[in-house]
DNA sequence: TTGCAAACAATAATGATTACTATTATTTAT
DNA sequence: ATAAATAATAGTAATCATTATTGTTTGCAA
């Protein structure tokens, strides 16, 4: 059974508000503003649970420690290559790929997940 | 300047010679048969090595430590969520994918990495 | 309002990977 | 072929991200 806690509802929050896909570590010094004591032990917990609930997204990105989402709507990222922020991406569904990588699978295709990377128009202007 | 290793050579060609993408650690475990007295840190350090010339790949699939692919040619890969094996996946190119990502990012797309999940066979037997 | 499980803070432990250092191996120049 | 230069190694320590442990606190149902 699932209580209430100040400490993931802040969490959750703090993500709402963000689009930048923070770490762990950086929910972490956000959240310390509104609870000074709030170990970095209960920010990971929470940010599981949260990920289990769908509450919000994992991203494991393979450049760095894993980073969230509070948008769990669908949707894909890029990573620049350069400055290593990661943003949304706006993409028509691309689903189709699913069935394509099933028909050379001798087995049950449930998903993909896909992670563009590129120059962001910053990076690219310097 | 890089100079040739006998250590190196025989991570490569053990990697050449495995189809399940294994980790750092499988990968140390196997090359001290030949090498006893190889270090894990050795085994890091030339598949890093190997993976910035290009002459493997590093497969970051979120979900346990880093693989390893001594295939570089262009392919996919799909992870069963049951058993946790990462195989290969034959599926035509999709590299479509970029030029609609495009669309929507202002920026430059250069590429991405899709890992496709669901069960395989074994796994669907059971 | 009491009891109990869930969540907490603090901290230790783990797993994966990288860094350091003295020695060894490979290449280059004699 | 030999010696000098330096890249790579083995062994080990350190770091980074994350998970586990433990005693205390909090949320909530009886």
């Amino acid at each position: 059974m699932i209580k209430h806690s100040r400490q993931r509802e802040c969490i959750k929050d703090f993500l709402a508000n963000r689009y930048d896909h923070p770490t762990a570590e950086t929910v972490y010094l956000n959240v310390r503003k509104e609870f000074p004591n709030i170990s970095l032990g209960t920010v990971y917990r929470n940010l599981s649970l949260l990920t289990k609930l769908g509450e919000i997204r994992k991203l494991s990105t393979g450049i760095g420690p894993d980073r969230f989402d509070g948008n769990t709507s669908p949707h894909y990222h890029i990573l620049c290559t350069k400055c290593g922020s990661v943003m949304d991406l706006e993409i028509e569904n691309i689903d189709h790929i699913n069935t394509l990588a099933g028909s050379g699978f001798d087995g049950e295709i449930e998903g993909h997940v896909t992670y563009f990377y590129g120059k962001c128009r910053n990076c690219l202007e310097k």
